[in-house]
DNA sequence: AGCTTTATTGACAAAAATGTCAATAAGAAA
DNA sequence: TTTCTTATTGACATTTTTGTCAATAAAGCT
């Protein structure tokens, strides 16, 4: 066993990683377990360390959350703008790679949990680098040139709302009528490409 | 003023009225400030009765917030239902009027934050009229035969998805890109358009 | 009227969650 | 080594939220 009785050993980070690993174990808290985990306690207990440690990097429970939106909401525009950037050859290449890009860090990272908490609770209003990254997406996929620039405001606007529906009730009402558990991100796509071909069309 | 010191006024309900007024008192709460309000303080005070009669009503705050999920998806499902049986002539209007509904369940009544509620807390799946009810929708839009049982069943998951979606971000994502707030239903329900005629065309 | 049932409630108890603080010890610097 | 900074922690205090209970009173019944 590992245990001691007098020895006193204590695990001390540097400040960057003691609240790294609390927030790593916040954000596995809260895709595994749902927002209703993210309690001190469980959060400490799920990070290895005492509750007051965590108030001592956070101040309270609330900057807890507030950092961890942030990181999340960091990492989330930071993957989607990496996966956007090796899209393939040509311009549908692209695109598809965009949405796949999409429904990967929605689905699978599960992020559209993140997000529907941020709505649920109204707190995400306050985090500005959002509207800044939301901007430069547009930007880029404006600069495609196969559709408008108001065309592609709203392909964005349409992709990303469709993949935040499909990241976080996907699952469950494909289940609900006996589809495998990837079916509404299949169709969500092939919707997706019928929508962008048919803006092609009639720009 | 009406306020007595001496005289004892109580409000003495019917069971079910009694029910009902707590309920919608939540229901309140949860659509205007968020699933965090549903507190037994809160509720009981939106409902003008003591924190005790809402426990003896529900037994506890999980049986006040299963009776609301219960309730308010029983809503969700009849009015989707009854706004579909008022379709137009037409197969395109009854579709369009379909799709409508969807929206203004999800949007207006703010539904979505319930769907989003049930499925972070993960409680939704004990209800089994949800099922049920979803199997109806899809035999009713399946009856149609404007397109194939598969692409139906597509059609309503893809329906209900991007309803919810629109629902819960729609507001956010527009506002976020300087579109006024309705604009991601619009874009939403164009797509659900083109996409339907697509499925059409290639049955 | 009196009687019964029970919805209602205030006061209180219990539990859960957050936050405080002084003491400790790990690591860097002197 | 000694000193200094501060991350860490257990014990405790505070706040918040939930749940209990006996007394009250509103409505139906005889």
């Amino acid at each position: 066993m590992s245990i001691r009785k007098t020895g006193k050993i204590r695990v001390r980070r540097a400040p960057e990683d003691a609240r790294e690993n609390i927030l790593a174990a916040a954000e596995r808290l809260l895709v595994v377990e749902g927002p209703l985990a993210l309690k001190l306690a469980e959060v400490a207990a799920a990070a290895g360390v005492a509750n007051a440690s965590v108030l001592h990097h956070f101040g309270s429970i609330d900057g807890l959350h507030a950092a961890l939106m942030e990181r999340m909401v960091r990492q989330l525009i930071a993957e989607v703008l990496a996966l956007a950037d090796k899209g393939g050859p040509t311009r549908d290449d692209t695109q598809e790679a965009v949405f796949q890009a999409l429904f990967d860090v929605f689905e699978n990272r599960n992020a559209a949990r993140l997000a529907a908490w941020l709505e649920l609770t109204g707190e995400w209003r306050r985090m500005t680098h959002v509207r800044e990254a939301v901007r430069e997406v547009v930007a880029r996929r404006a600069s495609f040139g196969d559709v408008t620039p108001k065309q592609a405001e709203d392909l964005v606007l349409i992709s990303v709302t469709l993949a935040m529906g499909a990241g976080l009730f996907g699952r469950a009402l494909a289940e609900l009528i006996g589809k495998p558990s990837g079916h509404a991100r299949e169709v969500a796509t092939e919707m997706l490409r019928v929508f962008h071909a048919a803006q092609c069309e009639k720009r």
